[in-house]
DNA sequence: TTGTACGCGTTATCAT
DNA sequence: ATGATAACGCGTACAA
């Protein structure tokens, strides 16, 4: 009796061959007496034999793993692009490792050092909001690893990049509100060093100066963060203020919602006296009340497309002359209760 | 000029020593010349010399990875379990490899084969809601890999466990509710067979007969999910028959959360015709008008104490020997305005 | 103090 | 049709 795992070699000393046979056998490999082929096969199924993932990793130089790392999974946008990577690996035979950033650069390079110490195959990854350097996922690509990069984009860094107009998201939102009868539009925003919420803010600026409605400065602010908490300061800040705004457009619906909260809060009726947009549509925001209006986006997808990039560059030989693909989604305003109606002539 | 890594044989060859040289100085061997260490090490960090990690994974037969299977991960509820388990590992030697078995029995012991495979040390598992039968975990097991169950309980497996007291949850909500004047309690339960929703349900059933209050059939409904859309049928069917309650117990926040939507719908009034007490305190629960009240859980702790305990096993020699922990963390009712006012007594 | 040889499990190449 | 051997990169028992 022996310990441990069945190996090829257990298999042939069992049965009087060499190891390369059990090999062979258990490839299927052409010039082979079916008999020997047969008996192996049983006595492998019968020992219950499992290739070695480590030795056959070892041999190929390839870990068969996909690093996948993003800012944090507690926000259903998050875990849902994730849902749908994992649906397209999982069907592959590679496996993904999922890192967490929080958000933090230097946390994002050190998982970086990590990846590259395990050999992964390919990364995909939505940068930091810390992020502004991205040299690390340069050298990811320098050690032939294919860099996905998705949602949150790497200005000047060359790789596939699954993305999401955020920038027409916005100016679709403030759009709508202006029509809606809006006309002091307030913006609650997130750091100016992340593609996605710089866009947000250069819709809603555009959308102004297109309907001729001047900015005003102290309608925007700078949320430090993205969850309901942290939104709940700068809306108090920006509902104290002697200039009322008759609506927000919130980077996302977390902030929205805390928006919503305070607005509330402080005796404002909504939409009527204030309307309030989100970016997200996370699914529990169509249950609050009223149920908030927002922008839809595409999450499952997006998570499925990166995936399926990724395993295109592995698959293919001749990937490294492929040119980058640059995808873009195109996000969907969802009108809700939260904002006043108003029907879009066709 | 080599393609590829740096391996300590090109680092052997260069300074003209055996690669075993090579190795004990990187280990800082005792007994090596001082010099000779310093200029193997001056070499490798010049060449960037990093350690090839399946190389160390077949010869120590240990993947350094740990398995972590969830249902899923667009919850709050597993997404921040996730969150604290990844905290814990990534400090330390081990890499978490997560899969989602969306529920399914089918697709948890396919994983199960995949990290068999892959050989993971250790495994962390909150089993799908249709699994039955635990011969998969045994199987780990059986393979010398701990594992740790969380939140969901095995019945009849031996193995380490976190776990949360549903009943007292339940039972805590539902005596409040009571308290609170409510007489004609429902509940808006989960699958029979997963330990959560069948203590929570069984918490509910012993806080009426602990009060005398008769148990009604027609009050008790099984919905089949846990996300919002799953609660909509379940509850227009319960506010539509003749007997109408004046509280809802509903199995976790998202199912509350669409109760309150239908109950609004249909006219009632939250709390005065009829409160709401959900299950989890997702984190805009609070958020919601009203607030919703719900039963809290540790989930965060949950995640990193599984975590802990699996490392535990792996570093500790005698792990095998050790006594499996059980470890039941006590949930929190958390009373906002979905439910009437009630001051218990101190 | 350092070099040699072997093994971890597998496959590919070369030989028979 | 199948066996022997080398190789993937590293650590270590043994030899020197």
């Amino acid at each position: 009796m022996k310990k441990g795992r069945v190996t090829i070699t257990d298999i042939a000393k069992e049965l009087n061959v060499a190891p390369s046979t059990v090999s062979r056998a258990l490839n299927d490999h052409p010039a082979l007496k079916k008999e020997t082929k047969q008996a192996v096969r049983a006595l492998a199924e019968k020992l219950g034999y499992q290739p070695n993932f480590m030795a056959l990793s070892l041999l190929r130089q390839k870990s068969n793993t996909i690093g996948v790392i993003v800012p944090e999974i507690t926000s259903h946008f998050f875990s849902a692009i994730i849902t749908g990577i994992q649906d397209i690996i999982s069907n592959s035979e590679y496996n993904i490792m999922i890192c967490l950033s929080n958000e933090s650069y230097e946390e994002e390079a050190i998982i970086i050092k990590k990846l590259l110490k395990i050999q992964v195959d390919a990364v995909l990854v939505s940068p930091a909001s810390e992020t502004k350097n991205f040299d690390h996922f340069r050298t990811l690509q320098k050690n032939n690893i294919p860099v996905v990069i998705f949602d949150r984009d790497c200005p000047g860094l060359e790789a596939d990049k699954i993305l999401v107009d955020d920038y027409a998201g916005a100016f679709q939102a403030v759009e709508y509100l202006i029509k809606s009868g809006c006309e002091k539009i307030a913006h609650l925003g997130g750091p100016l060093n992340l593609s996605t919420t710089k866009h947000r803010l250069q819709g809603y600026l555009d959308a102004l100066e297109n309907a001729k409605i001047p900015v005003r400065q102290e309608y925007i602010s700078h949320v430090k963060g993205f969850s309901h908490n942290d939104g709940l300061k700068p809306t108090t800040e920006l509902l104290k203020s002697s200039h009322l705004p008759d609506a927000i457009f919130a980077m996302n619906d977390s902030i929205a919602i805390s928006a919503m909260h305070i607005a509330r809060k402080m005796g404002m009726r909504i939409p009527e006296d204030i309307s309030i947009v989100g970016f997200d549509d996370e699914p529990h925001s169509s249950y609050f009340r009223p149920s908030l209006s927002t922008v839809w986006q595409p999450v499952y997808s997006i998570g499925m497309l990166s995936a399926r990039i990724a395993l295109g560059r592995l698959n293919s030989d001749n990937a490294d002359n492929l040119a980058f693909r640059q995808e873009v989604f195109k996000p969907e305003l969802v009108v809700r209760g939260s904002s006043r109606p108003f029907i879009v002539p066709a």
